[in-house]
RNA sequence: GGCAGGGUAGCUCAGCCGGUUAGAGCACGGCACUCAUAAUGCCGGGGUCGCGGGUUCGAGUCCCGCCCCUGCUACCA
């Protein structure tokens, strides 16, 4: 017996110091596509989504709104969770890092990353500042009018060995947002992760593996950082008490890196060895920013620790509003809810998929969403399945009619063959171009066949069955292709077809509807009138 | 500065290794049809393919220079 392919799907984890806003949604709400896709194929997937709830931004909002920072993280959980239940997103898990099973996988990875020797204690010196309570680069300061005496040695280094923490006050830069606070150069005695190790290896990974960064564009980003030499880096920090406490050294919290990254094992039961039933992950789906960590942190920490490596990473690009950069100060701004309510979370979801491309940069803007939901769903798909659904019943009583495959059942064909081969490229947004392309053809093909006539003339019967049939099988099709974008209208749909549930991509080409009870129901996507 | 990607119809974009009159969708105009959400189908108008050189029988499609946009340029999702 063959045993299904399993599919570990990953998405970012969101920083709890906000609610959900329309970035979070087309991470996830791509992410679901690739998972409903892959389920469509038969394969058995687990999409996980979650939260990173450590780290002092979160420590600081909590004390400001007067409550624990438990309470701060579980109220911000639940509206997440909450927010992806409305848009149908189908994760089989939601991880927290505040999570017992969370801690325990961290400590046992850092464990195993010691065991290697890869950790060592260091001193990170850099400037920091009191006002942002975070340390900054050089590139991040300005300098003060009168540069004095300059405090050499540049932010953020290394000094294995060094035990002595200290601070001095620095004087010829300042911080561009808080210049009235005295800049300090602070040294903390920390973890290190012996990174530079690892350049070589990553490289290799590079060379070997090329589709572990994907798109394309990414990687080459990411070879370039490679190249450019990589540093140990710092992975604990002292005095921050909202985190995991770092293995035998509690005094230590672990690096919100290191902490977040992985959620990904701690998700499949890691370090039970039944971790393995999902693990390796088949995609790590994440935003274009955070690749870094995604693609050398991250596998160099699996390296160190014997693990074996997520298959590949994928990068989405950014969302614009009307052509600008979201900015909730600036006025550049779309709340969540509000564009979900615009047509319905379904409407939301393709506009999304079908506008922005998944590998690349797209634009949200209120007029085009509006020309997309009339033209698309309205008008297009909407009245097809509402044209249709209405001659099934008034022509044949309700009742699908068995009829000959026609020019449509092969251009279906057509159809199926390039939406697969963008979807399986994980080009989302040519494989919702790719569906309704049958909508369009379903529509020609219905002038062409002209039913209306066909009823008239006895003769013509198993004419008509021949249309009425064949357009009832593109419907379920199409039920299907877009499933994955519209998992809740395409399940309604299929339910009208007299179908359980959306067919599976194999079943498509011998599927057969005949006899089939049809409900014509409601029209599928309502133009409000204005 | 360096590296990478991009500048093609009003808008969003396709255009493999160079080859007949540069394409699609949306928007716009005309015609047809009536099953349907005044929906659908067909036809059409509309483009100096960023700018200037070059290679070639022939270049959005290759080479050189320039202009503009975007991203990256390592520990703060």
């Amino acid at each position: 017996m063959t045993e299904r392919k399993t599919t570990y799907l990953t998405t970012a984890i969101d920083y709890a110091n906000g609610p959900p806003h329309m970035g979070h949604a087309l991470e996830k709400i791509g992410a679901d596509a690739m998972a409903r896709y892959r389920r469509l194929k038969g394969e058995d997937v687990r999409l996980v989504i979650g939260m990173d709830e450590h780290g002092l931004n979160v420590l600081q909002s909590a004390t400001a709104a007067g409550i624990s920072p438990q309470q701060w993280v579980d109220n911000l959980a639940d509206r997440f969770r909450d927010t992806w239940k409305r848009l149908g997103i189908s994760n089989d898990d939601f991880i927290r890092t505040t999570e017992p099973r969370h801690k325990r996988a961290v400590e046992a990875l850092i464990e195993r990353i010691a065991a290697a020797g890869d950790l060592y204690r260091g001193t990170y010196a850099g400037y920091y500042c009191v006002g942002c309570e975070s340390y900054k680069g050089e590139d991040e300061l300005v300098p003060v009018a009168e540069a004095g005496a300059g405090s050499a040695g540049s932010a953020g280094t290394a000094t294995a060995g060094a035990a002595q923490a200290g601070q001095r006050e620095v004087h010829h830069l300042r911080c561009p947002l808080h210049p009235t606070r005295t800049l300090l150069w602070m040294e903390e005695s920390n973890w290190f992760f012996r990174l530079s190790r690892f350049q070589e290896p990553l490289l290799r990974l590079l060379d070997e593996r090329p589709e572990f960064i994907q798109p394309e564009i990414r990687r080459n980003e990411i070879r370039r950082v490679i190249e450019g030499g990589l540093e140990d880096i710092s992975v604990s920090r002292a005095r921050l008490p909202w985190g995991v406490p770092w293995p035998g050294d509690p005094e230590h919290t672990v690096y919100v890196w290191i902490d977040a990254l992985t959620n990904y094992l701690s998700a499949v039961g890691f370090p039970d060895p039944d971790y393995t039933r999902w693990w390796p992950a088949e995609l790590h789906v994440i935003g274009k920013d955070i690749t870094r960590f995604h693609c050398i942190y991250w596998p160099a920490m699996l390296m160190s620790a014997g693990l074996e490596l997520p298959r590949g990473v994928w990068a989405h690009g950014f969302l614009t509003f009307e052509g600008r950069r979201f900015s909730k100060s600036a006025g550049v701004w779309v709340e969540l809810d509000d564009a979900i309510a615009r047509h319905g979370p379904d409407a939301f979801r393709y506009y999304l998929l079908r506008e922005v491309p998944w590998n690349g940069d797209g634009d949200f803007s209120w007029t085009r969403f509006d020309e997309r939901y009339t033209a698309d769903l309205a008008d297009d798909l909407g009245n097809l399945v509402n044209r249709t659904l209405s001659m099934i019943e008034r022509y044949r009583a309700g009742v699908v009619p068995a009829g000959a495959r026609t020019s449509l059942d092969e251009r279906a064909a057509v159809v199926l063959d390039a939406y697969r081969a963008a979807m399986d490229a994980n080009l989302l947004h040519q494989g919702a171009a790719a569906a309704m392309e049958l909508a369009s053809a379903a529509n020609a093909f219905v002038v062409e066949r002209a039913p209306w006539q066909q009823v008239k003339d006895p003769a013509l019967a198993s004419e008509l069955d021949t249309t009425l049939g064949s357009l009832a099988r593109a419907l379920a099709t199409l039920a299907t292709l877009l499933e994955p974008f519209m998992p809740g209208k395409m399940a309604e749909l299929a339910s009208r077809l007299g179908l359980e549930r959306v067919p599976r991509l194999v079943e498509l080409p011998t599927m057969d509807l005949a006899g089939r009870n049809i409900a014509r129901g409601e029209v599928l996507f309502p133009k409000e009138r204005k």
